[in-house]
DNA sequence: GCGAGCAGCGTACCT
DNA sequence: ACAGGTACGCTGCTCGCG
């Protein structure tokens, strides 16, 4: 969906799919905004701003925010009157504005209550649409094409202008093979110039009537570099529907691109969100290769891309099968993705192709947008930068976190509340309009009261969102779970979690339309209260509580019995209001809680269970932590497993002994010495020089291209006075200095669990005789 | 000139 | 570019000591 000025008209232009053609169709829509005040004067407006602007007509209309409103709806013809006719009503008239900041093609979504992703069904004459008929949901799967492509770089960096494409790979379900002008492998395309490769590729999407073409980082890579190639060909526009021109669609940080006629979808923003939320378990690096073990938990290798004309010219079929190989990852990749992107893409109302550049923030706001036109509420404008900056300033007392007492402990009855936050906001109706001052209410412990006789749009939201994933988990119970159903069902269930967790952050988010502070203060005091409250009645019940974080409470059960916890439970819940249920999350054999480096006192957020199937849960330590090296992670996961499994001090002595012995011989690998850091700044924005800028430097020094997001990995080495000066990177790490890997990363990641056990730092430092064996 | 102690920066984790 | 709560390594400063 997009938009075209006509003369004095707007049309909405959608593009579809007839069959195999790709269809467009206008739809005239005026661009609107809303105002109180005389409608006399404001039917008047004119402004002056190169041509004459003018309004076009007005009209009444009914909106409720925290009241009933009459209000004025403004049109105009284009959308670019909107800001300069809502600035003059504003400023000049001194008339309140309301929903002037929505863009054009978000409107008509909410106005026609359209699904984007689904299907529509429109009357029409010829190209013109004379009415939206219904929308409903989309049955057919897409056709995805992944593709990746490859460009003469003998200078390091590629430069569009002048370094031609030199092959294109895709991948689709039912073909693949790389277009290029060299080579003879059984997939090679042959094509005899870059001007025929990109012909080819453009005939092929169309051949495979692909309606996804995803890709990875293509936003930033391949598809500006493609439309850069084709002008230099003079190959026309990068479209798929006669007449219409590729776009730029800014988003924030990132820049994507409308490919009209298919959807380009770009994985590698998304899969840095999925990845920031542990959709993807345990990514630590966000490289195709990396992403693509994670999901697939297959190897791939990796193509120096500064070695990528040396191939070219000495080792051609090496460099195609790499490439088909992007292509190919790419699409598994996509295989994990695009369910999970289109429900979520589909239950918020977002653009598939926008889906891949949105955050969590986004798709929120999106639904909030959506549900309230329905609801006729007005919807808030987006904060000023001044306002956002306020915010920023006063932030919202969180959650409560219990400080636990180091040891280890046996049987532990771990309990959380099911949806904390969601189900607080809807049990007591949290939303900034339902915020009253007077009469019967839910009342919350910082003062704040919420009316009960009509639901608010957050909480019902909110509600439809969690009752619709309750369904689906009752149907996912019934299903094979290797059937689509299953799949299409739990990606959605995972969608619907995703954003019910993000309603709370909304609500206290800076740049958030509905940012209340009453609201999301009251929703963490209410956690506060019923996580304490919680707490009271299991020390009332005789249990003692080791440790509390947000939603979730640690039982030591000494004499008690799993059957005195559940009736526990049950109590407990009898007493809580709806939405809200406290639940079991498991019963473990042991776990150890740890303290802090700089005193005695426990560590929050540190600790590990030993569940009673033998499965350990580990939260907090440096294991779980991408910026220890993995020789310390995997010391400190064996020293924790014997500890908990076996109880045995000696040998957990003992295999730290043995991995400081190796670190001294000179035995262990670079690769097993690199802590991953990220730089979330650009190289020059930092005041002082940490290891992994140090490191980043180097790097950027050797020839790479380093910017800001990246993760370093780094060794520290043994040349240099500091840490930093020590620090080089993997890349080109020759050696390793064996006493900082002793004592700042092995020795203080098992201390801190053997000195729970009172093992002291001299008993390791030695590090075990070497065996003879070692030497064979 | 040196080391100890500490604040602040920065990152990555937990819920 | 959803929130706040938390631990902790490292840098670079101050300060006391001789």
């Amino acid at each position: 969906i997009t938009y075209e000025v006509i003369g004095n008209n707007t049309f909405v232009k959608i593009f579809g799919k007839r069959g195999k053609e790709r269809v467009k169709r206008l739809f005239k829509y005026d661009p609107y905004f809303f105002s109180e005040g005389e409608e006399e004067k404001i039917r008047e407006v004119k402004v002056v701003d190169r041509e004459e602007i003018s309004v076009k007509r007005v009209e009444k209309e009914i909106l409720y925010d925290y009241e009933k409103k009459e209000l004025v709806k403004v049109f105009v013809s284009k959308p670019s009157d909107v800001p300069k006719i809502k600035s003059f009503v504003k400023h000049n008239l001194g008339y309140p504005c309301y929903e002037y900041d929505i863009t054009f093609r978000k409107r008509f979504i909410y106005d026609y209550q359209v699904n984007p992703l689904g299907a529509i069904e429109i009357e029409s004459r010829g190209e013109e649409v004379v009415d939206i008929i219904q929308s409903f949901e989309r049955e057919e799967e897409f056709n995805v094409m992944a593709f990746d492509i490859e460009v003469f770089n003998p200078k390091g960096v590629p430069n569009p202008k002048k370094d031609e494409i030199i092959s294109i790979s895709f991948y689709t379900k039912i073909g693949n093979g790389v277009i290029t002008t060299k080579g003879e492998e059984s997939f090679v395309i042959k094509v005899k110039n870059e001007k025929e490769m990109i012909e080819k590729f453009i005939d092929l999407i169309r051949f495979y009537d692909v309606d996804v073409l995803v890709g990875f980082n293509s936003s930033s890579f391949d598809i500006p570099y493609l439309i850069e190639r084709m002008k230099r060909n003079r190959l026309g526009e990068l479209s798929f529907v006669r007449g219409e021109k590729p776009s730029k669609i800014r988003k924030g940080l990132s820049t994507g691109y409308n490919i009209p006629g298919i959807i380009h979808f770009d994985l590698y923003p998304i899969v840095r969100l999925f990845g920031g939320m542990g959709v993807i378990g345990g990514v630590n690096r966000f490289t195709l290769e990396e992403v693509y073990h994670t999901i697939t938990r297959k190897e791939k290798k990796m193509v120096d891309r500064l070695k990528i004309w040396d191939l070219w010219n000495n080792d051609v079929e090496e460099l195609l099968r790499y490439s088909l190989e992007d292509s190919k990852a790419t699409f598994e990749i996509a295989e994990y993705i695009l369910p999970l992107a289109k429900e979520l893409a589909s239950i918020s109302k977002t653009p598939l192709g926008e889906t891949a550049l949105s955050t969590s923030g986004q798709f929120v706001e999106n639904l909030l947008m959506f549900n309230a036109t329905r609801r006729k509420e007005i919807i808030p404008s987006k904060p000023s930068f001044e306002e956002i900056k306020r915010r920023e300033m006063n932030p919202i007392e969180g959650a409560f976190v219990k400080l636990p007492s180091p040891g280890i402990y046996e049987n532990i009855a771990v309990l959380d509340f099911r949806g904390l936050y969601p189900s607080i906001i809807i049990s007591y109706n949290i939303d900034p309009y339902t915020i009253i001052y007077e009469g019967e209410g839910y009342e919350s412990p910082v003062g704040v009261k919420f009316r009960k006789d009509k639901i608010g749009l957050i909480p019902e939201t909110l509600k439809v969102l969690v009752e619709t994933r309750a369904k689906i988990k009752e149907e996912l119970k019934t299903l094979d779970k290797y059937s689509e159903r299953y799949k299409k069902l739990s990606a959605r269930s995972q969608a619907l979690k995703i954003l019910a967790n993000s309603f709370y952050g909304y609500l206290g988010y800076s740049r958030s339309r509905w940012y209340n502070r009453e609201c999301a203060a009251s929703v963490t005091a209410l956690g506060r209260k019923h996580i304490k409250e919680a707490w009271e009645k299991s020390e009332e019940k005789g249990f003692e509580v080791l440790y509390i974080d947000t939603d979730s409470l640690f039982l030591l059960m000494k004499d008690k019995s799993k059957e005195d916890v559940l009736r526990f439970l049950e109590e407990i819940n009898s007493e809580l209001p709806g939405a809200m249920e406290l639940e079991l999350e498991g019963f473990y054999k042991r776990g150890i809680f740890v303290s802090k480096k700089s005193n005695s006192k426990g560590a929050k957020k540190k600790y590990a269970l030993l569940g009673e199937d033998g499965s350990i849960k580990i939260r907090g330590f440096e294991l779980v932590r991408r910026d220890w090296s993995r020789i310390a992670k995997e010391v400190q996961r064996k020293v924790l497993e014997i500890i908990l499994e076996k109880g045995s001090k000696e040998e957990a002595v003992s295999v730290v002994k043995d991995y400081i012995s190796k670190l001294r011989e000179g035995r262990v690998k670079l690769k097993d010495l690199a802590i991953m850091t990220q730089l979330n700044k650009p190289l020059g924005a930092y005041e002082v020089i940490s290891p992994e800028l140090s490191a980043a430097l180097k790097l950027k020094k050797s020839g790479k291209h380093v910017e800001r997001g990246m993760i370093i990995e780094y060794v520290i080495g043994k040349k240099g006075k500091s840490i930093s000066e020590k620090a080089v990177p993997l890349e080109i790490a020759e050696d390793y200095d064996a006493e900082y890997y002793i004592n700042n990363q092995v020795i203080p990641a098992v201390m801190k669990i053997l000195k729970e056990l009172g093992v002291e730092e001299n008993e390791l430092r030695r590090g075990n005789m070497p065996s003879i064996t070692d030497y064979f």
